[in-house]
DNA sequence: TCGCTTTATGTAATCGCTGACATCATTATA
DNA sequence: TATAATGATGTCAGCGATTACATAAAGCGA
């Protein structure tokens, strides 16, 4: 492999010389810079990350963790991480955890071994307790989760207004029996700014009883995660004595999976059943019923977490901000 | 940071002997390993993996080089490859070029400065004689494209008797005017074995001449990429004179849009106009008509290149491998 | 022209880890 | 019991880059 003294050698300088032309340092004659630059040229000398961080010049790399990049989801956030750290002239590091307590830990190791400036975190596999431990190697910040920490940045949609909203819209189609689908344990569901479940059940509440509507509580389906959910749903409902007339979806997966199912259990949509979705995925417009979703700010999210994770890499920055943005119904077919 | 040292003096050992503890290599003691172990679990020790690489331990890790993993195609294909990597204790770099051929030279400096072992190309940006420069720097293999080298391992599916079979399917269906998309320029069809679009290309064209049918010149759309693409062109074939009934799209993106559209062009799929897919994606039976594509071998495509190319980091095997996978056909609604 | 600042360049220590080599201690073999 | 082989452990050089420090040359005002 080529070295710096190599290329030193060759350009007939000092290591030094080279090592301030590669970092553009001042002091450095027109002369010698020209002859550095084409010796680097020649050799195709690409200076070894591994022993730039042994000096303890950073990674100039952020770490993103995700469940699955195979999510949609995850795959877009990462795609506006990733565009706007690249403007900030930092690498990143994608890093899957696959739901495994494991993975988010040895994720986090990163930032020790200072393979990584900073990590943002896109979901949250272990309890916050255990991840704190690790903000003394490195910077973190979350996205899409909520942390109760004024130390941490986090940036995530406003799951209380977009589901309130989404509610209403329902209930604006004339809507009033509404059953509501949630990736959570059902315990999980009380408590506001726990988690972004909470606030979305929280919002559909809110929204209930702002017109006097009750919800019956056979309509609430927990851990609907996938588009087999979303069918093991439709099948369940269409069983049911007393059936919604609308159904909220915690994702447009589950949605799909309702969708999919409808025509063969002779359910019109929206007639018979509304369906709203969340997330508003590339495909959701294409489905044999075209979602109507609550679309999630994924771009912004991915760019503003990026932003102000650099920042406090960079040192520029106070307190922890805490972001929170809109979400957007974008009405279509199928409520 | 916690470093080596700080290990061994907590111990009471030499940093050698905890050394070749975390490196599992025999001549230490129970007594002074349980040491390192409890010395090391207090003080929460991780190795910095930049200080191993200087030593040139290899990296352990090897890079994946896709366009996009918006694209679930790729993202499958990581999915398939990572699982595959994680079993054999490597890891997996991730490294997206947006299309760019600037990127892909960057992802292959990895292997110069030793940031990675190996490289998985599942898409090829530059001509084929500048990324052979690289091959001296490290492992490269190539997944889903051609390469005519004897030297790289290459992981592909059968396009060619995909696309054959494919275009029997739809004459076997009674379609005699066939429609074809392709992603690339017309200009690049014609030569077996350069590139998977004419291998596809030459797939269909031998089924028609299996069955005596000619193609119009006219039915072939090229650059086909997108929803956006597909649109257009069924817009384009509606306004046509003479009007194909089936249509071969060069992947379900582009079938997405076509069907998408049918329904308001007053199209009847498949009467009117048979539509098969590529790739069979995840959403691709849950659009309003469900398709009928060809797909993919994503998930042995992954693992395999992923085997064979870290078996090629180990050195344990013989001249480059070539692998061919084969396609399979989906019926579904569309076709 | 003299001292003083600024610019240009080089020497060598250092980062954390591995591994070749050296040194004892212990056990096996003759 | 003497000697060889093996096991346990330590010392230290070196991987490729950065950077503190040293030094020489050039610029500059009086």
């Amino acid at each position: 492999m080529v070295t710096i003294s190599e290329v030193a050698q060759l350009a007939g300088v000092s290591v030094t010389t080279v090592s301030r032309v590669i970092n553009d340092y001042p002091h450095v004659s027109k002369a010698k810079k020209d002859k550095v630059f084409w010796a680097m040229d020649k050799l195709g000398y690409v200076p070894m990350q591994a022993a730039r961080q042994m000096r303890g010049s950073g990674s100039q790399t952020i770490g993103v963790v995700v469940p699955e990049i195979i999510n949609p989801f995850f795959s877009y956030l990462i795609n506006a991480i990733e565009r706007t750290v690249d403007k900030l002239h930092y690498k990143t590091l994608i890093i899957q955890t696959f739901g495994r307590k494991q993975n988010e830990l040895t994720a986090l190791d990163y930032l020790k071994r200072h393979q990584v400036d900073g990590i943002i975190l896109c979901a949250l596999e272990n309890d916050w307790d255990i991840i704190k431990g690790y903000q003394k190697y490195g910077q973190i910040a979350v996205c899409n989760e909520y942390v109760d920490e004024d130390t941490i940045p986090m940036v995530i949609g406003d799951q209380f207004n977009g589901l309130r909203q989404g509610t209403e819209y329902l209930i604006s189609k004339g809507k009033t029996k509404i059953a509501y689908c949630t990736g959570r344990d059902s315990l999980l569901l009380q408590q506001r700014g726990k988690n972004f479940d909470s606030d979305r059940y929280l919002g559909f509440t809110t929204a209930l009883q702002a017109h006097d509507l009750s919800f019956n509580p056979a309509w609430l389906f927990t851990n609907a995660h996938s588009i087999e959910d979303g069918q093991a749903i439709l099948k369940q409902l269409s069983q049911m004595a007393q059936k919604p007339d609308a159904i909220i979806t915690g994702s447009d997966e589950v949605a799909t999976g309702i969708v999919s199912l409808a025509k063969s259990l002779n359910i019109q949509i929206p007639q018979d059943l509304s369906v709203l979705g969340v997330d508003d995925q590339p495909l959701a417009k294409f489905l044999s019923y075209p979602l109507t979703t609550i679309r999630q700010p994924i771009t912004q999210m991915g760019q503003q977490v990026a932003e102000v994770l650099i920042d406090n890499i960079k040192g520029t920055t106070e307190p922890a901000q805490k972001i929170k943005l809109d979400l957007q119904i974008v009405p279509r077919e199928s409520a």
